[in-house]
DNA sequence: ATAATTGTTACACTTACTGTAACAATAATA
DNA sequence: TATTATTGTTACAGTAAGTGTAACAATTAT
């Protein structure tokens, strides 16, 4: 699942969470809800577990809920709990061979461009909070 | 092959070709200075063919050579050449069961957003010629 | 006790990626 | 003409990564 993907998938969650709030609902429940696999979807909800975004009770009764408020939450902070690579998965070509200095300050120079890279898309998600995408999609 | 990595492996190329010119050169000795496979290089070097940023000559004495002054030629350019799948691979889960309309808006949320991602990136890419490349790295 | 639920592991299946080889088509050269 | 060198493309086996599902221990409410 790219990091994409599970973004929005992540997101699509928490939206279900947060009109449902502060009822709790059921890795099952939102599953259905959304078009997931629940087994799936519990991977993700638990890495936003220990991120303290959501809050997961086991048991009979238990389930998901939003710990946070809609408007604290930004799409930075979902995307960096679920992705512990860095970023979009720019690579640079580790070149086997090639002994020149030229190759490996090229490597340097594009490992520096993709960090630039990540860096403006993680600011463009700092400023979407989950109360903006509802808005959003909302109307 | 990424297309970061086809993207950096393109431009190590081009700037060995540049550098080179207007002496042309097999696939070989340019795999074998950038680290990489001939024939892995040989179809992403046909692919900047095709885009007329470099010219190919087959037989003997043949080769490849720079057909853009790396002053006309942008990083945008190249990574257009060689990706025809549009941009870093920045995808949305497309869900099999959820029904819900709120879902297919969040889709298209994401669909925009990285849609608007794709176009910055490309916007960055389109700055940077291969001549400041070369700049860069000589320094 | 029982039933329900999370969190994690496991696993088979598929898909994608990798590296390399092979070869037809082509062009220079002897 | 025959030979050699080269591109452009296809093929393929091997590996890695992703997918979907199932299973189950741990936990908790009832």
């Amino acid at each position: 699942m790219s990091a994409s993907t599970k973004l929005s998938t992540s997101v699509k969650a928490l939206c279900y969470l947060a009109k449902a709030n502060p009822e709790p609902k059921t890795s099952s429940e939102i599953a259905k809800s959304i078009g997931v696999n629940a087994s799936k979807l519990r991977k993700i909800l638990s890495m936003l577990v220990k991120n303290n975004i959501v809050e997961s009770n086991q048991g009979a009764s238990g389930g998901f809920i939003l710990k946070k408020g809609i408007g604290d939450l930004h799409l930075q902070e979902v995307y960096c709990a679920i992705e512990d690579r860095k970023a979009f998965h720019l690579n640079v070509a580790k070149s086997k061979g090639g002994h020149l200095s030229e190759t490996s300050k090229l490597n340097n120079f594009f490992l520096d461009l993709f960090a630039d890279i990540q860096v403006e898309i993680e600011e463009k998600m700092r400023k979407l909070s989950l109360k903006s995408v509802l808005e959003k999609i909302e109307k």
